[in-house]
DNA sequence: CAGCGGATATATCAAGGCGATAGGTTCGGG
DNA sequence: CCCGAACCTATCGCCTTGATATATCCGCTG
């Protein structure tokens, strides 16, 4: 119940937990991290920092900055309370991990996430797609295919999909690689950087 | 303005002006043809629907079919002023048409949509993404990538809107090479399996 | 035949996201 | 000195979503 809608601030907390923020930097690390199509509007993030505020999970902190006269900001800061929260979401590795909207999000803050969990998150994630890309397939053969065009932006989305399912497999295996020894030639290089 | 929301209304419009519809069917093809991801859910179909009814775009057809089902079943029709909006609206070509929402709707229905509208749709679709593109690729460069997961996401969202691009590109090229002929083309040929 | 489950079908509600917009500050360049 | 761009907080209306309610139809099995 409580990782039903809770993405957003989840991944604010996440941001939180490395420095405070104020809510244009915030907004501007989210869309960063987050978003690559749609950006996330401030009609969405002042109400979830208001709902996180009420929840105790992070508090106000007028911005004084030495120096330079700062002008008005409100910086948001994580508490204790938030921090567990946070703990607690991100050993969660039930379905909602690996739904659309969390998936991203969850993988993001993966180097803040144990092996295992990590783990059942990508193959979560990877069985849920392969379902959805049978389910496509079978209703692609079946359907009425008289138009050209649908019929080519289904196997352009089925083949999107295919990659996906792809990249999930290098990174599980790159994963149950390097739980043991050095994975060999792929493209998440886990002795790099 | 009127191409505001308007993408789930001509999709509906779209598919009424192929046969009269109930709204169960409506949302099973609406999720056939435009839904890969999230499924369209009532609470947008039947206020889409009222909209539509009261636009004048749509009418609805108690559906009494003798001897089959006497099943309650509200059978939905295009109306003349729907058909001239769907017109309307399929042979605009402007910023609208090229956006996330918008796109895969409008490519469904490119079999009624004029060559040089089709052509227009696609190249701003591509500008669009290779725009997206640039800026995802310096703000990579300059920003703080200590996370490996966080890198990858980047590298694998990159790739993936790269190939958007190459798959547009494509479709532009056989557009063009198509151009030529005769305007009334039943079938053509892009595939090379 | 009864009754059970699953698909069909219409509809509404609370919660929340999004785009637009508004208001205000700071700063660099012409 | 003014302008415009970036910075920063905030709210509003419209819409979508997911859940839920209600009811009917159909095939299967006991």
């Amino acid at each position: 119940m409580a990782s039903k809608g809770a993405t957003l601030e989840l991944a604010v907390l996440g941001l939180l937990q490395e420095t405070p923020l104020h809510g244009y930097e915030l907004r501007k690390r989210l869309n960063l991290l987050l978003g690559w199509g749609r950006l996330l509007s401030y009609g969405s993030l002042y109400p979830a920092l208001k709902r996180m505020l009420r929840a105790g999970w992070i508090t106000e902190v007028a911005s004084v900055s030495p120096g330079v006269s700062r002008r008005q900001r409100i910086v948001y800061q994580i508490t204790p309370e938030g921090v567990k929260f946070f703990g607690d979401q991100i050993t969660d590795s039930g379905p909602a991990a690996w739904e659309d909207e969390n998936f991203n999000m969850r993988f993001a803050f993966f180097s803040r996430t144990n092996a295992d969990v990590r783990l059942r998150i990508l193959e979560g994630r990877r069985q849920r797609l392969q379902e959805r890309l049978d389910r496509a397939r079978t209703t692609q053969r079946g359907g009425r295919n008289g138009d050209r065009y649908v019929t080519e932006l289904q196997r352009h989305s089925i083949e999107s999909v295919e990659r996906e399912v792809r990249w999930l497999t290098d990174l599980i295996d790159a994963e149950r690689g390097s739980q043991v020894r050095e994975p060999h030639r792929h493209q998440l290089r886990t002795s790099q950087e």
